[in-house]
DNA sequence: TACTATCCGGACCGTCAGTCCGTCTAGGGC
DNA sequence: GCCCTAGACGGACTGACGGTCCGGATAGTA
């Protein structure tokens, strides 16, 4: 059997009671007890419905990130598929600053209440949604340059849209530079050919 | 008057204890009744000495960092003044990255901890740590390259030292493999020459 | 209407950071 | 050596929060 009418209504509700207090107070201000309260609904239905308060977070991550992510699988150019690589990188660069802009204190809330969770040494980058990314920035940079560590980059470059380092700069207004700073790296990364310092330096050890 | 003998020795019991709780257990099993009954000593004077867990985790972080600390500043070259910019920034880089993997438990603790503070949106760039080294890169970067923007690219390579990132790596063995690809995307930025893609692409918005 | 699979709510639990205050003592002055 | 007090000590206590549990309510079906 499906799922109720009056359950599919509560999980309604929650998220988007969710959504308004992190809004209103900042991260961690919110306990699930005023969620719960704010959605007019039991504590025990909020843990019912999303199993803790890590899986509110992401259901709530989820909703946000969903369209993006269709747009990179099947959507139309630069984000979607058939540009070239470095245009693809810039354009899924951009659409993540933006969405990371707009949810910042959501996805702190996310990060951090995963970094509570018990079992799973759990880090943002188990995350599903991390994971995506990381294999599609990585796809990109294999594409556009294969003597690069591309999952590392990958990494480094997912690295720069973490909560912390966003916050920071918004708080500051200065987050578009953040955006620009990006695609200059991005391109420099790999527009640089073969054989130069990138892929010989530092072979130290 | 200086500080009690009595004072200084919990003191440093605490510390000891903490570290020592910190390495056996992992991040954020271990409790501050825990660390005052392994030191010895009644919870109050954990709270007298340090304030908060920030506090105890930013002290035992401090002692870690004190050394580097010193030797970027006063130390001989490559790390201390003296050597070139390229050369002091992958010796900076190294030696953190160092540091970051002995200590990825207590760094993660420390960062942790302080995204549970009340009072200061605190982040990580808001450490006194974090403050200085960003300094030190910002202007390495800026005097081997004065169009970039030092401030900014300072963020990102220190955001790859990340605790998360670099515990999800040493998960997997692939610590060295951040600490090379880190030396060769400095090496890029710092000599890539003023007028490439660099400095004047992605200027569209 | 009757029946049941499912959902609901909120009391309850264990844990933990942080506070408070009565007691104790290190160590300077004499 | 003895006194005195600034400062340290400890651990009971508080408040908040994530998560659990189960008796009662209800949606949806026959």
């Amino acid at each position: 059997m499906a799922e109720r009418a009056d359950a599919t209504r509560n999980r309604r509700a929650i998220l988007l009671a969710a959504e308004r207090l992190l809004a209103e107070r900042g991260v961690e201000h919110v306990s699930l007890d005023e969620v719960a309260a704010a959605a007019g609904v039991g504590k025990g239905t909020v843990f019912r419905r999303f199993g803790s308060r890590t899986g509110l977070m992401q259901a709530l991550v989820d909703q946000r990130a969903t369209a993006m992510t269709e747009a990179v699988a099947g959507g139309p150019p630069p984000l979607g598929p058939g540009a070239p690589p470095l245009e693809r990188l810039i354009a899924f660069l951009d659409a993540t600053m933006e969405l990371a802009t707009a949810n910042v204190a959501l996805i702190a809330a996310y990060e951090h209440a995963m970094t509570n969770e018990e079992r799973t040494h759990s880090t943002r980058q188990a995350s599903p949604l991390y994971q995506a990314w990381h294999q599609h920035v990585s796809d990109l940079i294999a594409q556009a340059n294969p003597e690069l560590d591309s999952e590392l980059l990958s990494h480094i470059l997912l690295g720069s849209l973490h909560s912390d380092l966003v916050r920071h700069l918004l708080l500051r207004g200065e987050s578009q530079r953040l955006a620009r700073t990006l695609r200059q790296l991005a391109t420099t990364l790999l527009t640089t050919p073969p054989g130069t310092p990138l892929a010989g330096a530092g072979e130290t050890e």
